[in-house]
DNA sequence: CTGAAAGCGCTTACAG
DNA sequence: CTGAAAGCGCTTACAG
């Protein structure tokens, strides 16, 4: 068997719980037994058994993570290696170590979550989206564990701990640029209406527009599933209708990478025929044929604080829940130009 | 409190190990019994405490994940989530949940493994790269820890149980399907060396050079790292070339991608001007302007796979270790096109 | 500053 | 078919 404390204990002549106490770096203890101690697990290379420590102790030093389901086409979204890569660098800043959910029914996920929170596998955790009537979510907080969410969470945001952008105001931002450049004839092309960000989204988007005046089209405002494919789909609807638009606000830039393909097939060139805004500002929106121009929400740092939150309501479950948002930025490259009357005034 | 097999077997009238006996299902439990304990367990809500279990039997029942660092470009590749949703599915059959390394510079991944294995926190390990000569590998070997990599170890790979796909095979026949098509200038692109994968893959393309008795010419030969800032270079260091190539190998769908955009902006069309072939088919390469012909290898199965033989080792340590190769398949879209003494002929 | 003891919540021979 | 007991490897009051 794998050496214990009890051997280190031996060896060094001195009690388990005097041992126990040099791991946790216990300032009660002598520095000399501590060297003592410590070269007797050096030498013996021992290491601490965690299932023991956590069942001793109850806390486990990790975080579930919740996932979209795997087989939802979101999880292919490269949002979500960056977010991770985000929480893991926070995780690891306090050596806390990663849980991840499985499973690709909502069901599922479920079940393991219950078995995170039951079982005592997790100290906490963070869900990686945010949709309207989860009920992982709901699970969660009818249990009074301590969570943290990545996006607005739907119903009674402020019994929850959550880390957002301001996506109301981003859409907002978007459209009123779309706007300060001639545009009138503008479109929005949002993903699953499940999704909290979709919602949030499209009334900063309704919101700009009544403000300038501009009736509101409800042919302009196509739903479709994240990602590339329902990027094509709305170009067939939008780009059927008698007047299409000049202007799209498109929720995520995959979605984006698919409208401007099928734009391209169908023979109408970005941005000389139609402008696009789209959100995310992945890696991939800077080396699309033109760059995309898009709104930067920091996915990183939506990851990073979410954990950080996490660890605060584990240290102190009682704090009150708070709301952190994370800025915004739109980074301008080539997709937008301004309207005119007739034709191309200039590209920016 | 939670509540534990005691309160169970308090109203059940039980023994503890009777209750611990109908959680595992023994069959030498009475049904009677067995459906009056598991009322007692529904009524108060049982959930059994993993941290517990394990201690007491010596299994986690959980995997761990050993991620490329998430400082990586790597990371960031498409393949991941792909990978990791074949992963989880199988683990999510098996009832083993997930673990992840977190970290973003070798020695610190390589602490967190450490303390996976040695901490007892999980079963078992599967690697999800394979670079040369790396720290985590040696470790998990010396340990004699179960683990499984995905692609090919290079020292020692019958040491290893591993899943791959036949790398070599697969940039053999694409460089022979340029060959066919009348290609002789035939670059390759490959990404970081360290990849044993991207070892395999220009050795067959340098195989299928020389059977073709095409001079092996250095100059078409690059390493840049993977993704799309590599592609970009790629084309700077191929296209200033005296005789540039026609035809290029290229490593990675990604890395695909930003040649493209490049090659677009030096003004040079695909496949008019190049044709490309490039791995992995993530989603992305059927959107891109125009559809990339490329490689499937196969992810999800990758992922699938791996956790499998993990499975098989861990239930029996000293079956011997295996090789399972995921077939390849190229699915040939826009990007290549015959080539003659001079221009197009056909576009397929 | 250190030790003896009880306990965390399970599982698993051993007995009957 | 079921129970009593020991044990998994830690931690943490309690005492001194």
């Amino acid at each position: 068997m794998a050496v214990t404390i009890k051997d280190v204990a031996k060896l060094a002549n001195v009690a388990p719980s005097t041992v126990s106490r040099v791991i946790a770096n216990n300032p009660r203890i002598s520095e000399q037994t501590k060297r003592r101690v410590r070269e007797a697990m050096e030498y013996l290379g021992y290491h601490p058994n965690y299932n023991a420590r956590s069942l001793a102790n109850k806390s486990t030093q990790t975080i579930g993570l919740v996932m979209p389901s795997s087989a939802d086409k979101v999880f292919q979204n490269p949002f979500f290696p960056e977010v991770l890569r985000g929480i893991s660098t926070k995780a690891h800043e306090k050596e806390y170590t990663l849980y991840m959910s499985t499973g690709s029914k909502e069901e599922d996920i479920l079940e393991g979550v219950m078995g995170m929170v039951h079982g005592r596998r997790v100290d906490g955790i963070v869900m990686l989206y945010s949709r309207i009537d989860d009920k992982i979510m709901t699970f969660l907080q009818e249990q009074n564990f301590p969570f943290t969410v990545i996006g607005k969470p739907f119903a009674l945001p402020d019994t929850i701990t959550h880390v957002d952008n301001d996506n109301y105001r981003a859409a907002k931002d978007v459209t009123e640029h779309f706007i300060e450049k001639g545009h009138e004839c503008i479109a929005f092309v949002g993903g699953n209406l499940d999704l909290v960000v979709t919602v949030d989204r499209l009334s900063g988007y309704e919101k700009a527009l009544r403000e300038a005046g501009i009736p509101h089209n409800d042919d302009y405002v196509v739903h479709v599933e994240f990602l590339k494919e329902g990027g094509q789909e709305a170009v067939m609807e939008l780009f059927s209708l008698p007047k299409p638009p000049t202007a799209l606000v498109v929720v995520d830039d995959l979605m984006a990478l698919g409208i401007m393909s099928k734009l391209d097939e169908i023979g109408l060139s970005v941005p000389e025929d139609v402008s696009i805004i789209s959100f995310n500002n992945v890696m991939l929106a800077e080396y699309a044929s033109p760059p995309l121009t898009s709104v930067d929400i920091n996915i990183f740092e939506l990851g990073y604080e979410a954990v950080n939150c996490l660890l605060e309501k584990i240290a102190d479950p009682d704090a009150e829940n708070k709301r952190v948002c994370i800025p915004h930025k739109v980074v301008e490259r080539w997709t937008v130009r301004t309207q005119t009357e007739n034709g191309i005034e200039n590209v920016k």
